[in-house]
DNA sequence: TCTAGAATACCGACTGGTCGGTCGGTTAAC
DNA sequence: GTTAACCGACCGACCAGTCGGTATTCTAGA
């Protein structure tokens, strides 16, 4: 039962009890232990899910933009978007793993890779397009990615900025210059 | 003694166990416990340290600076190079904090907080230079902390790309794209 | 169609190990 | 002779994981 992601949302991994999980739903603890060998594997387990269903809806919604540009802000706009407006996913997502120790070191990359190289693909193809200027897209990809967990983690612990009216927009200005020659066009 | 920093360090706030750390001193338990209340409160303790270290040294080495352009190089530079050389250091200070749960949440604002606000006060000043674009610079200083972290944490995983020679570079270039009207100009 | 019994799914009281914190006491300093 | 600094054996709370058991579904042979 995928509700266990509450209690860990919630508590962290550590403080999360497996007998608190087992109190959220109807199975009993050795019913838990019949599908989930340990706590570590429930664990990634919720993560893997949540992370690939993220993930998906991305890949889904810049499948809808033809140029690498607009790709890229449509992933930026979704993920900021969704996480956004879930706490509880993003909390899990960005933060809770952390809290189960050195073991996590794996599953983070695998989750944060899943996004950043769909950034690096879509920075690559702008590139190529010619919409913005060439970069090392790995590391660019880095920065994006760094960029938006510390602005959600950021809102997660303070509530601001709003990560959707305030953050994104400004994000999408410093990360996607091009887009300004469009629209800010004044000065120089 | 600060030297629980290095069994915070290597096993995280949860799996450090105050034993450990009494054992790797010269003094008892209750010795320690005399001086530190708490668990917490020693942990708490040693990070505010390392944290007010590292911000203290970035601000020395900044003040050699005159513009607010410069500043932000020099400052971005040293945090890498900090890091990036001390691993230790950088996994206690980026990693380590989430294993203790909620409890973190306020202690991470505050260290982060140090360097963002190093950066916004700069970023704000090259601005009113004329030097970079306007913008939100707190929104921005986020971006920028947010890219160190991510940058610095992948290369603890994974050892890889190197944080002084491959991404220092990389992120000055995007970040301080006024930079490349000095050396790149050589197209449009 | 019936049934033995195998396999699967599930239950929850219990345990064994771990670890933060305590406390009665000793030593050293002023 | 008072207080600050320090000692370390001990305690008790907590909790992941176990285990002996039950219920349910599936399978096969007569």
């Amino acid at each position: 039962m995928e509700a266990a992601e509450a209690v860990f949302a919630e508590k962290g991994y550590h403080d999360a009890a497996m007998d608190e999980i087992v109190r959220r739903t109807s199975v009993s603890k050795g019913g838990l232990y019949f599908h989930f060998p340990s706590k570590e594997r429930l664990f990634f387990a919720v993560m893997d899910h949540l992370g690939r269903r993220l993930v998906r809806r991305i890949e889904d919604r810049i499948d809808r933009e033809e140029s690498g540009i607009d790709r890229l802000e449509a992933a930026l706009t979704t993920v900021i978007e969704v996480l956004g407006r879930r706490r509880r996913l993003a909390k899990l997502l960005l933060v809770q793993g952390y809290s189960m120790g050195n073991a996590f070191e794996k599953k983070r990359s695998d989750i944060y890779s899943g996004f950043a190289s769909l950034i690096e693909e879509n920075l690559d193809r702008a590139v190529a397009e010619g919409d913005i200027i060439p970069l090392n897209s790995q590391i660019a990809s880095y920065l994006w990615v760094g960029a938006v967990n510390e602005v959600i983690i950021r809102w997660l612990y303070t509530g601001s900025p709003d990560p959707v009216r305030e953050a994104l927009p400004e994000l999408l200005k410093i990360l996607l210059p091009g887009r300004l020659r469009e629209s800010d066009i004044q000065g120089e």
